[in-house]
DNA sequence: TCAAAAGTGTTCCGAATACACCCATGA
DNA sequence: TCATGGGTGTATTCGGAACACTTTTGA
């Protein structure tokens, strides 16, 4: 009953969206397009999909050539598939999210051509990106202000070590409004332990550094 | 920097998990595939990519194909990428979830080979599936469980209009637990408004119908 | 000694939980 | 008239919102 498996022209891209917040700012990796279409717009790093990988590999290819990092916190975002999103040929990317801590990131070191961009920017138009990426940038914010509360990806943001006061900070730039301190840390007391150390150097009391409690989710 | 476009020998499906409650159970539809891989297993309803749609116009296209249904709620779930997913060749699915009142299916017609199964042998092994389908189911029914709360998908597996012992019905067959009718009842009322009219008939007090009021997000 | 930010105890309020009861129908 | 499930008011509990306060450092 169903049509014979004639072979599709349809290419397969995988396109993430690497975040980390510098500055105070959410930001992702970008890359200067080199070639058609788009040529010196601003695009997410991204592969084409191989034969002999899945697409959750080809995320992580795309990670590791654009900044060297292995092992990050990736999760598949949403797939796009407007007919005309790219004018070369019929082609449908399946989208990423991936989160670092900005301080892994600068070790790794960003290749080349790449750099941070905040999100704001991207959102507003006023940094335009090519095919649907901008799309795709809207959906992947989205999708961090849903993860914040459930599941804690705020813990990706940061180093392995982190202070409390550091942790709010990724809560109230992921939802966009400010938090009372004494709640936030009763609400992220189970999460957290204490790694007995503390973070010194700063004009004003020293911080407590936690690290993820693991092996319970969260509630 | 990157690779040419060649062309990838990938193919692209659309499969739809097309849920709805019948006899108080959570179910799909599927139908028993006649051709080999998995010939006489069933598998979820799907359809190879075009090159002129959207996955989006695919599942709709499916939908019909195997419902008659038009304008079915529609979501996409989660893209399914393992390399050996298909024996014949290299093929990704994007999995689609459905969600129709079971008056709506029945009036319909479910074409020939396709039926409507319990989503729990499915997830028990008691009824296999081809292909990764069994896992796409669990996604689904995952997907179903987080947006009861979240997004007022239990509507859509009423008709227009309801009662609201129907509706709390659904609540607790995908939640998989018992509610309390008050509470239920505080919580659903903003979300609703009567029709004015009373399903009778029944072995004791009629039930007031309701619509799903429009215009306001949940919450 | 003072500014600045870390860190904690306590009150307040509203929403979810739980319970108790009344109502309308068919048989 | 009674069993059955529809429908509603009220007490209780729990968690988040909000506040007030103490602590510890560098300058």
């Amino acid at each position: 009953m169903k049509e014979q498996i004639i072979h599709q022209k349809i290419s397969v891209a995988v396109d993430v969206l690497i975040f980390t917040i510098e500055d105070e700012k959410l930001k992702i990796v970008l890359a200067k397009r080199e070639a058609p279409p788009f040529e010196g717009v601003f695009a997410l790093p991204g592969v084409s999909l191989r034969e002999s990988e899945t697409p959750e590999e080809a995320a992580e290819r795309s990670v590791l050539e654009r900044t060297g990092i292995r092992n990050i916190f990736l999760e598949q975002l949403h797939t796009f598939g407007r007919v005309d999103r790219d004018p070369r040929s019929r082609t449908i990317s399946i989208a990423y999210c991936a989160v670092t801590s900005y301080r892994r990131l600068k070790d790794s070191g960003i290749s080349g051509s790449a750099g941070l961009y905040p999100v704001s920017g991207i959102l507003s138009g006023e940094l335009p990106l090519a095919f649907d990426h901008r799309e795709m940038t809207a959906h992947g914010r989205e999708m961090l202000r849903e993860k914040v509360n459930s599941g804690g990806i705020a813990f990706e943001f940061v180093p392995e070590e982190f202070t409390l006061p550091q942790l709010q900070k990724v809560y109230e730039i992921l939802l966009g409004e400010k938090l009372y301190k004494a709640n936030f840390r009763k609400m992220i007391a189970p999460m957290v332990e204490e790694t007995g150390n503390m973070l010194t150097g700063q004009a004003h009391r020293p911080s407590r550094l936690y690290r993820k409690k693991k092996g319970e989710t969260n509630e």
